[in-house]
DNA sequence: TGTACATCAGTGAACGCGCGTTCACTGATGTAC
DNA sequence: TGTACATCAGTGAACGCGCGTTCACTGATGTAC
């Protein structure tokens, strides 16, 4: 077993620094705990990563990508635009709850800049794209006006703050969802509620 | 001149946290960075506060409590129930839109231990507090149900959440807010949008 | 097939940095009599 | 009013830490002939 060249150094980093990631958030991931934790000198991350940033953005990257996934699965299997976005939100918050540091690392400062890492910026791309063509897409004929093209983005704005709301302030602890519910009709519920109506109505659906 | 006792070193001191805070967020805060911005040898902060969470904590309620009277202010001048709902969500944003690194401190990860500064605590429960009666508080007689109850605190969870959820896309730049619009006008359309209504159809007020 | 050589992946040590915090100290202020 | 003394607010130096990054190096691998 030489310790040259084994060839799996850089997957063995991202795996760690996954790990790291996890289990301490962004702030907890430094490259010479890294090197470290991974059993290899300090200096060996840069023969594969360009420097920290790089492998925050490889980490950002997967984690995209994870999260874009899941949000395309959970809008494929609801054809009825309404249900979609409903079921979309829940996937959302769903995704911060499980991963709050992955989610963290994406929204958060410590993301490295856009704008530096191409791939990067195609993985967010990718993720708000799904959100978008989910929320604007109705399943019907095409062709809107342009007034109802403002408007189905306006919808896709006003699902994603919600959505991005609820995660937020669930996974700071601001908002703890009741225990005798499952946290997806949690969300559902508020995501439906509508500020339009007066409070005090019983709520048919 | 006496250097010593001047007695002002402790409002110094926080007004120059507060000038980093605003400049280059919680991450720049540092207590030896302050000191040396004070003009101040690094040891004297410790005499007035309990460390780098103590400036931190002092930093956070002055923040919360601005908050809280902005909201206040916006709830206080719409006496109808849905309006001041609407209002409230629009101060919301615009205070983390004019205070993102404030905001970002309030919410994020730098935030001391609620549960380490009782006042802390206390700034934080009174902002929310404000949110929560103004939402849940019916104008008209009281004396809800317990269902009503429910109902108007889920309101509240997630009226809350939807003006989160846009102040930190916004303040992370997620969402860019239309010049041709004003900020409170564009939030409102945000907070009203309906989830349960079909995609395109008119907007009628 | 054997050999010379380029390339590659890792090492270990060191660079300089800023940080939070503590320490013994000193000079100024306030107070009791 | 004057003086002895306690208290308070600030100093300057040092502690130990972990960090990102660079450097010259070395051993292993791959390749051309």
């Amino acid at each position: 077993m030489g310790k040259y060249h084994h060839g799996d150094v850089r997957n063995v980093l991202l795996q760690q620094a996954e790990n790291i990631l996890t289990d301490e958030g962004p702030a907890g991931l430094s490259l010479r705990r890294l090197a470290r934790l991974t059993g290899v000198s300090e200096a060996a991350p840069y023969r594969h990563f360009d420097g920290k940033d790089g492998i925050l953005a490889a980490v950002a990257i997967a984690a995209f990508e994870r999260f874009a996934e899941q949000l395309e699965s959970a809008a494929e299997s609801h054809p009825d635009h309404e249900e979609r976005i409903m079921a979309l939100g829940a996937a959302y918050v769903q995704f911060a709850v499980e991963n709050p540091q992955h989610f963290r690392l994406i929204f958060g400062r410590e993301r490295p800049p856009l704008d530096q890492y191409p791939e990067l910026r195609d993985a967010a791309d990718n993720a708000f794209d799904v959100l978008q063509r989910a929320v604007t897409s109705v399943d019907r004929k095409a062709e809107m006006t342009l007034a109802e093209a403002a408007s189905a983005y306006n919808r896709a704005l006003a699902a994603w703050s919600r959505a991005h709301g609820i995660a937020m302030l669930v996974i700071d602890g601001m908002i703890v969802p009741p225990a005798d519910q499952d946290l997806s009709s949690f969300v559902l519920g508020l995501l439906a509620e509508d500020l339009t109506m007066p409070v005090n109505t019983d709520k048919a659906p």
